[in-house]
RNA sequence: CGCGGGAUAGAGCAGUUCGGUAGCUCGUCGGGCUCAUAACCCGGAGGUCGGGGGUUCAAAUCCCCCUCCCGCAA
């Protein structure tokens, strides 16, 4: 099949090799335009535009849908099916529709559950025992087309987003394949989303960090594995974000008021928290430090009695 | 030239303002004490203070250049 693919992450580019490996023909790809990142700012490109600068494919980065050009470019590129995987774009109708077979996409989650910007962030933020990737008919709003296949994982008890993104990657990339073949074959199931059990995974912004110890110790363990690695947990000090990489929800209870500071001798600390559990923190990071152990910390830094 | 923080013993830090014997906590090694809780006591080893140049009688400390790390911002 012929291919316009758009997407931006390395979530994406996974999938836009798996495409290409799998013998169809990519005639262009979007992504989102360059900007300068990273320390120094020098301009940075996405893993999407540097699979296709190597592949030597055409690259559009529109900074706009509005004008009408992108239409224009897709007249100019005839593919069978537009692919979307993580693009960070809402697409309009004219675009959707203009291929012949349409638009698809590829959601990290089952939906209707968690649809949104940060299916994988949220899925371990909720604790879920269960998640996985969606493709879809793209319709014109957010994550609600009609599913063609879905493929479950079940999260492991330290999942972090990370580790998520990381298996989750390769099987979006393998279920578009799958897809990709059904629809060619004229073989794939279409069945439409349960609006009613319909749940949300908005965007995952940095001031989310800050760790509620109010909420009981299992919440902040899934608050801290959901935002890792990033953008991150953490307490706030006079010094700055006291940055919390991994905890561990321990039974242990303690009467004392949440956010109190428990010390143990051997591994570190933990913090009391809503439910009178104590969250063990197990990784952390200083203020302009680096990442290391609570035991390191403790060494030549003080905590404070409490949160 | 986007903004800011940092590099000192195996680890985490202080010392830099105001140049003058390299410090703390932990680990490690040796010894002692007690074998109850994160044990305690004594002693030792381990650092060309990120690199290069400059100023000075004297530089971790002041000046210039470089490298690497971290955060913000994306």
């Amino acid at each position: 099949m012929k291919i316009v693919f758009m997407g931006t992450p390395a979530f994406a580019a996974a999938s836009l090799d798996a495409v290409g490996q799998a013998g169809h023909a990519i005639a262009g790809v979007f992504t989102r335009p360059d900007k300068p990142v990273g320390r120094g700012m020098k301009t940075g490109c996405s893993p999407v535009k540097a699979w296709a600068l190597a592949h030597d494919i055409p690259v559009f980065q529109p900074v706009s849908f509005k004008d009408g050009s992108a239409e224009e470019t897709l007249r100019t590129l005839a593919p069978d099916m537009i692919v979307v995987v993580a693009y960070g774009r809402i697409l309009p109708e004219s675009v959707l529709n203009r291929p012949p077979l349409g638009a698809i996409n590829v959601h990290a989650s089952l939906l209707p559950h968690l649809r949104g910007a940060a299916p994988i962030q949220w899925s371990v933020i909720r604790g879920d025992a269960e998640t996985g990737v969606t493709t879809m008919h793209m319709a014109p709003s957010l994550d609600t087309g009609d599913i063609i296949f879905q493929e479950t994982l079940r999260l492991a008890p330290d999942e972090t987003a990370g580790s998520l993104f990381d298996r989750l990657e390769p099987m979006g990339a393998r279920l578009l394949v799958k897809t990709l073949d059904a629809l060619a074959r004229g073989e794939a199931p279409r069945r439409a989303q349960d609006e009613a059990s319909a749940t949300y995974a908005p965007p995952i912004t940095k001031d989310m960090g800050g760790l509620d110890l109010t909420r009981t110790a299992r919440e902040n363990d899934q608050w801290i594995r959901g935002l890792s690695p990033r953008p991150g947990a953490f307490l706030p000090t006079e010094a700055g974000p006291l940055r919390i990489h991994a905890g561990r929800a321990t039974q242990r209870r303690v009467e004392a008021p949440a956010g109190t500071v428990v010390r143990d001798g051997e591994t570190g600390f933990g913090l009391v928290c809503g439910d009178g559990c104590v969250l063990d923190v197990t990784e952390m990071q200083a203020p302009g430090g680096k990442r290391m152990a609570p035991k390191a910390y403790l060494l030549g830094h003080t905590l404070p009695d409490r949160f």
